[in-house]
DNA sequence: ACGAAACTGAACGGAACCGTTCCGTTCTAT
DNA sequence: ATAGAACGGAACGGTTCCGTTCAGTTTCGT
């Protein structure tokens, strides 16, 4: 009569011991592998069995449903996170990150492609991918740039995150629109004619006045949950101070 | 005996008349609303049939598959080039792109999201995408780019490739990884702390050394004809003559 | 006004895919 | 060594969607 919990929610125990979780990875990695490749509504749970030299049976033992697969299947990349190398100077740092990035960035960016729709509907789905792609990048970015800022290299800190944001999206269009690789051509140039000129910058300061949330009303999805936004702001503990308008704005979202 | 090659081609006849055109239409406007909604592989028949009230039928009349109804979907909201508006200032020519721009940008970014996965095993979707997506509004920039130039406003006309990169790029980036509309702080923002910035920067010119093709050998899809691109680059006169080495690079593929 | 063309709505076959079930085999824990 | 857990493979219902066909109605051209 009295049934735990466990037992009620989880109508089949999920495999255990050595063979379970070689099977689990192969499974999830031929999942990622065909999310990027055909994107998810044409990625079929017989594709990633046969890829993964698995039968659909398996699969299911080991997650309840196709969505549940895929979000473990994308959060299991984002799991190392990539923390920029120190190389001395801010232009150094900036071209070793970009190089150490690039090949995850192609898959992620890719993957991104790939999921999006499906995560307009899926709010696990969406937060895990904001994370990813996008909060996950801006740390590093930040953090490269308040390398710079102690070692003396930078003393404007207000326009780091217009940075993270032109970076993130200059490497998006990159490989999505323009369909090419991130390759040293295209980040010499993304750190020489775009990062360093926008640090560097010497203009008015960025615009004080007319601040205003985003106005997501007309969007047909909620935008993000908190979860994952607050979670970076805490990591990266607020120490860049000066931030315009534009990004204080955007934040406090 | 002797077929005329638009008998064997076309089976059936296209419907003709003022009736037909309005239907048609119908549902081309119903295709293209769903297909930013809910992206390519979602997109049934049946649901364009539904929100344009006409049947199953009348849209197999009109285009032989779905692949092809999609393609004049969106081909034809490309059909209106639109034209920057001379403000006398790039600053007020850019914002005032901007505010004209703004609705079609985020309709256009959500179509190319949902569609974009199609796009790679589709070489006409492709096209279409890339020229409605990001050669039109390249033309743009690079008009009012120019028309500054011509009043004086600037002398550099080497970074005018990379600002036409990283506006598209940003703004893709605010409506799909952000998720937020293109709105008017945004824009402001957009302006005066990215693309003014670009383009008024005098530090070293963009790096001459280091060419090469981007490394589109391992992407699945080939990459864009030149069909659209040699267009782009007629309609636009190549009046800009110094540019860096990587927007050579770039417009030569 | 009247025949032809085009339309809506409904139904159908065929294919793909999800999630489940069964069976015979292989591995694992003790 | 052996019992039981986990596996691959195949098959199955149920659903969805594509593309076609057929009735019955509305609109157009002349």
């Amino acid at each position: 009569m009295t049934l735990s919990s466990a037992e009620v929610v989880a109508r089949q125990r999920v495999p255990r011991g050595a063979r379970a979780a070689a099977r689990e990875e192969a499974i999830l990695d031929a999942a990622l592998e065909l999310l990027q490749e055909v994107g998810y509504d044409k990625m079929t749970i017989e594709a990633v069995a046969e890829r993964a030299h698995a039968g659909k049976a398996t699969i299911y033992r080991h997650f309840p449903d196709k969505a549940a697969l895929v979000v473990r299947a994308i959060s299991r990349g984002a799991e190392v996170e990539l923390i920029p190398a120190d190389t001395g100077s801010l232009r150094g740092d900036l071209l070793a990150y970009g190089r150490r990035a690039a090949n995850s960035a192609c898959v992620d960016d890719r993957l991104f492609a790939g999921v999006w729709q499906a995560s307009r509907t899926d709010e696990v789905l969406g937060a895990l991918l904001n994370e990813r792609m996008w909060e996950s990048k801006q740390r590093a970015i930040r953090l490269i740039a308040e390398r710079a800022v102690e070692r003396g290299e930078l003393t404007d800190t207000s326009r780091i995150p217009i940075v993270c944001q032109v970076v993130c999206a200059v490497v998006l269009h990159r490989v999505i629109v323009e369909r090419a690789e991130p390759d040293e051509t295209f980040r010499v140039h993304l750190v020489d004619d775009i990062a360093i000129p926008l640090l560097t910058y010497r203009g008015s300061p960025p615009a004080e006045a007319g601040l205003g949330e985003p106005t997501a009303g007309t969007l047909a999805t909620p935008r993000m949950g908190s979860v994952a936004r607050r979670k970076a702001r805490a990591s990266t503990g607020d120490s860049a101070t000066a931030h315009s308008a534009y990004s204080r704005a955007a934040r406090k979202s």
